[in-house]
DNA sequence: CTAGGGTTAG
C-alpha cells in the first residue's frame, strides 16, 4: 500500500515535470514562456539533458536571445552538434554575423565538425562581414572533408565570393557544380548585376535556359535590383519589361526596384506606367512600392503627387516618411520636411538612422547649419547610432560655419565607430578642415586614406586651392594622374580659380588648353569663369572680354560677375558698365552687382554715376535690403581710402558718414563708424585696392550686423587667415551685444574664431 | 534546421 502510494507520487512528480516543459514543444512560446520553461527544467534537474536544453535553445535563438542561449549553451557538459546548429543558424538569420563566428569557433574547440546543415549559416556570416579569407578556407574545408557539398552550401558560397569581390572564384563554383540549380543561378546573375558587369550577367541569364533551369521570380526580381543598385537603370527597366513580356506577374520587389532605377532615370511617363501597373496588382500597401514611389515622384520634380501618393496609404511606415522628407528636400520644401519629420516623431514614430540622416542633410544642404548639429546632438541623445552616411552629411554644415569643434568631434567619433577610412567621411572630413582653415589636417586625412576615389582627390585639390596654394594643388593632380584616377571637369575647376587667385596667366591657360584637348573634358560655364577672373584680375581685360564673346555658350552671371570684379580691381569703368549692365539684366535683385560697379565709379570718383547707381538699386526695389544703407558708407570709406586725405569733398563725406551712421541707430543696426574708420586705416591700403574683398569684407561686415553676412565674413576670414581681425570681429560682437538673441549661432562664431586662433 | 530578390540618407 505505501509503495503504491510512493510510486503514484513519484508518477505524479514526473508528470508534472514534464507538463512543466510543455512549452518547449510550442514554436510560437513567447519569451516569457521560454524562460520559464527554462527555469523548469532547471528545477526538475533535466536543463543539462541534451535534447531538453536543444529545445529551449532554440527557442532562445527564435528571440534572439543569444546571451541567455549562451550561458545555458556553455552550461552543458557535452554540448552536440544540434544546440550548436540552431544557435549558429538562428545568430546568422539575425544578421548577428560576429556571434556566428564565435559560436562556430567553439564548436570546433569541442571537436564538432561542421556539416551541410550548419555551413550555409557560417558562410552568410563570411559573407556579411566581408571575411573571404575564413569563407574560403570554410570552402577548402568543405572540399577535403569528404563532405558532399550540396546545392545549399554552393550558393552560400557563390553569394559570399560575390559579396567579397571575388567574382571569378563565385563564377568557379557555379561551373563545378554537379547540377546547378535556379538558385545558384540566379544568385551569380544577380552578383554581376550589383557589380555592374552587365555582359556576364546576361551570360548567365543565357546559360541558365541551356541548362535547362527556368529562371523564377526571386531570378528576375535580383536582375532588376542588381542594374539598379549598380546604376545600369536604363538596364533594370529594360529586364522588367521582359519580365513582362515573358509572361511573369512581378511582384512588391519587382516595382520597387524598378521603380527606383526610373526615378534615377527621372522618366515620370515610364513611372506613371508602372505606378498604374503597381496599383493594378494590387501593391498599394506595400511599404516599398509606396516609399519607392514617393522618392520617384520626389527625384521627377513631383512634389505634389509625392504627397498624394503619401497621403493615400493608411499606415505610414518609417521607410515611407524617410521617403517623403528625401523627396521634400530634393524639391526645396525644407519647411515641409521639417514638418513631416517632427509630425511623426511626436506621434512616436520610432524614427531611424535613415530619417535622422535625411533631415540632417536636408538641413545642411540647404543652409541650415546649426539645425543640422541640433538634430546630430539630438539624435544621439534618443539613442539613434549615427552611421557612415551621417557623417559626409553633417561635415558640410560644420564647414559652412567653421565649428571647428563640432568637425573633430565629428572625425574622432568615425574612428571610434570604425569608418574614418570610407571614402565619403573622408572627402566631407578633408572639405571640413580646408574650410576651417586646417589644410594640414585636411592634407593629414587625404595621406591615411587607404583606397581614394574621384572626390577625394577633387577634395584635395580643392582645399589648396581654397587656401591659394597652387603648388600643391598642381602636385595633387599630378599624383592623382600616376595613381590612375582620370582627373574631370571639377579637378579643373580647382586647378584654374588656384591659378585665377595666384595670378599664374600662363599656367592656367595650359591647363585649361589641354582640358578640351589632351583630356577630351569640354570646358563648362565655371571654367569659363574662373578663366575670365583669371586673366581679368592679371590685367587682361581686354583678353578676358574677348573671352566673353567666343564662348560657345551663352554666358551666365557668374561669368560676367567675374569680369565685372576684375573691373573692379582694375577700375575699369568701361567695360565694367558693359559687364553690370548684362547683370542687371540677369539678375536684378542681386545688390552685389551694384556695389560692384559703385565701387568701380567712387575709386574713379564719379560721384554722380554713384547716385545714379544707388538709384537704379531703389528702381529694382532693394530698398529693403538691410545692407542697403552701407553701401553708401561702403563707397564713402572706398573713396577715402583711394583718394587722398585733403579730397576737397572731404567735409562732406564726414559729414554724410556722421548723417548715415544716424539713420542706421534709428534702424537698429548699431552701427560704430568710428570704429571702421580705425580699423580701414589700420588695413594695408594697397590689399584693400588690389581687390583683396576678403578683408574689405571684413570691414563692412562689422557694420552689417545681419546673420547673413556676418557668416559670409566669417567665412572669409578664415580663408585668410586672418585671426587678428577675427577675433576683433567677434569682440566686437559681443561687446554690442550683436546676435545674443542667436545663442547657438554666436557659439558657433566663437568656435570659427578659436578655429583661427589655434591655427595662426 | 541550411542557400538567391526590395525602398528611403552621401
Amino acid at each position: 500500500m505505501t509503495r503504491n502510494v510512493e510510486a503514484l507520487q513519484l508518477f505524479d512528480n514526473f508528470s508534472q515535470k514534464i507538463a512543466s516543459l510543455r512549452h518547449l514543444n510550442s514554436p510560437a512560446a513567447t519569451l516569457s514562456e521560454a524562460k520559464q520553461a527554462h527555469a523548469n527544467s532547471l528545477k526538475a534537474g533535466l536543463s543539462t539533458q541534451t535534447h531538453v536544453a536543444a529545445k529551449i535553445l532554440s527557442l532562445y535563438a527564435n528571440h534572439q536571445c543569444f546571451a541567455e542561449a549562451d550561458l545555458l549553451l556553455y552550461s552543458l557538459p557535452q554540448p552536440d552538434i544540434f544546440s550548436f546548429t540552431t544557435l549558429i543558424n538562428a545568430s546568422s538569420k539575425y544578421e548577428n554575423f560576429r556571434h556566428t563566428l564565435k559560436l562556430f569557433v567553439k564548436m570546433l574547440a569541442h571537436r564538432l565538425f561542421p556539416d551541410n546543415r550548419i555551413l550555409p549559416s557560417v558562410i552568410k556570416a563570411c559573407a556579411g562581414l566581408s571575411a573571404l579569407k575564413l569563407g574560403r578556407q570554410l570552402h577548402g574545408f568543405g572540399l577535403t572533408s569528404g563532405l558532399a557539398l550540396d546545392s545549399f552550401v554552393e550558393s552560400s558560397l557563390v553569394h559570399m565570393y560575390i559579396k567579397c569581390n571575388a567574382l571569378t572564384y563565385a563564377r568557379k563554383v557555379f561551373n563545378k557544380m554537379a547540377e546547378p540549380d535556379v538558385v545558384c543561378g540566379s544568385a551569380l546573375a544577380s552578383g554581376y548585376a550589383k557589380k555592374g558587369d552587365v555582359n556576364s550577367a546576361n551570360m548567365v541569364f543565357g546559360e541558365m535556359e541551356k541548362l535547362g533551369i527556368e529562371p523564377n521570380l526571386v531570378s528576375w526580381n535580383g536582375m532588376i535590383a542588381g542594374f539598379n543598385q549598380s546604376g545600369h537603370f536604363f538596364k533594370a527597366v529594360s529586364v522588367f519589361r521582359s519580365m513582362h513580356s515573358d509572361g511573369f506577374r512581378c511582384d512588391g520587389v519587382s516595382v520597387s526596384s524598378v521603380l527606383a532605377a526610373v526615378g534615377d532615370l527621372e522618366d515620370i511617363i515610364i513611372g506613371i506606367q508602372v505606378h498604374g501597373y503597381a496599383s493594378k496588382l494590387g501593391l498599394r500597401s506595400d511599404k516599398c512600392v509606396v516609399s519607392s514611389l514617393v522618392d520617384m515622384y520626389g527625384k521627377c520634380g513631383c512634389a505634389l503627387e509625392t504627397l498624394r501618393v503619401f497621403e493615400e496609404m493608411d499606415q505610414k511606415d518609417v521607410g515611407t516618411c524617410n521617403a517623403l522628407i528625401a523627396s521634400l528636400s530634393r524639391n526645396g520644401m525644407v519647411d515641409d520636411a521639417l514638418k513631416t519629420f517632427k509630425k511623426y516623431r511626436g506621434q512616436g514614430m520610432e524614427l531611424n538612422v535613415v530619417s535622422w540622416t535625411s533631415m540632417i542633410a536636408c538641413c545642411s544642404q540647404h543652409g541650415k547649419d546649426t539645425e543640422a548639429l541640433e538634430l546630430f546632438r539630438e539624435m544621439q541623445m534618443v539613442g539613434v547610432k549615427p552611421n557612415s552616411i551621417t557623417i559626409p552629411c553633417l561635415l558640410p554644415a560644420c564647414a559652412s560655419i567653421a565649428a571647428l569643434a563640432h568637425g573633430k568631434a565629428a572625425h574622432c567619433f568615425s574612428f571610434k565607430r570604425g569608418f574614418a577610412d570610407d571614402v565619403f567621411v573622408c572627402s566631407a572630413l578633408i572639405d571640413m578642415y580646408s574650410n576651417c582653415g586646417r589644410i594640414q589636417a585636411a592634407k593629414q586625412c587625404f595621406d591615411r586614406m587607404p583606397r581614394r576615389n574621384l572626390v577625394c582627390w577633387n577634395a584635395m585639390i580643392g582645399g589648396y586651392a581654397m587656401h591659394g596654394m597652387v603648388k600643391e594643388a598642381i602636385n595633387i593632380f599630378q599624383l592623382m594622374q600616376s595613381s590612375g584616377q582620370k582627373p574631370d571637369f571639377v579637378s579643373f575647376t580647382s586647378l584654374l580659380s588656384a591659378c585665377s587667385q595666384r595670378g599664374l596667366v600662363e599656367v592656367g591657360k595650359s591647363y585649361f588648353n589641354s582640358m578640351s584637348g589632351d583630356y577630351k573634358i569640354e570646358a563648362r560655364m565655371e571654367h569659363y569663369a574662373c578663366m575670365v577672373s583669371l586673366l581679368g584680375r592679371a590685367g587682361k581685360l581686354q583678353e578676358a572680354y574677348s573671352l566673353v564673346n567666343e564662348m560657345p555658350f551663352e554666358p551666365d552671371a557668374c561669368v560676367w560677375g567675374a569680369l565685372l570684379s576684375s573691373c573692379r580691381v582694375q577700375h575699369n569703368m568701361e567695360l565694367g558698365e558693359v559687364a553690370a549692365n548684362r547683370l542687371f539684366e540677369l539678375e536684378p535683385k542681386n545688390p552685389g552687382n551694384y556695389v560692384l560697379l559703385s565701387n568701380i565709379y567712387a575709386a574713379r570718383g564719379k560721384w554722380t554715376e554713384v547716385d545714379k547707381v544707388r538709384d537704379m538699386m531703389k528702381n529694382a526695389g532693394l530698398r529693403k535690403n538691410p545692407g542697403y544703407s552701407w553701401i553708401e558708407v561702403k563707397n564713402k570709406v572706398h573713396m577715402l581710402l583711394a583718394g587722398d586725405k585733403s579730397h576737397p569733398q572731404m567735409m562732406q563725406i564726414l559729414e554724410k558718414l556722421n548723417k548715415l551712421s544716424m539713420e542706421m541707430k534709428k534702424a537698429g543696426y548699431l552701427p560704430d563708424t568710428d570704429f571702421v574708420l580705425q580699423d580701414v586705416e589700420e588695413q594695408e591700403k594697397e590689399h584693400i585696392l588690389c581687390g583683396h574683398s576678403e578683408k574689405l569684407a571684413v570691414v563692412f561686415g562689422i557694420l552689417n550686423t545681419s546673420p547673413g553676412t556676418a557668416l559670409t565674413v566669417m567665412k572669409n576670414l578664415r580663408i585668410c587667415g586672418d585671426c587678428h581681425t577675427a577675433i576683433k570681429f567677434i569682440s566686437s560682437f559681443e561687446k554690442r551685444e550683436i546676435l545674443v538673441r542667436d545663442t547657438n549661432r554666436f557659439h558657433h562664431f566663437k568656435d570659427g574664431v578659436c578655429s583661427c586662433g589655434e591655427l595662426w
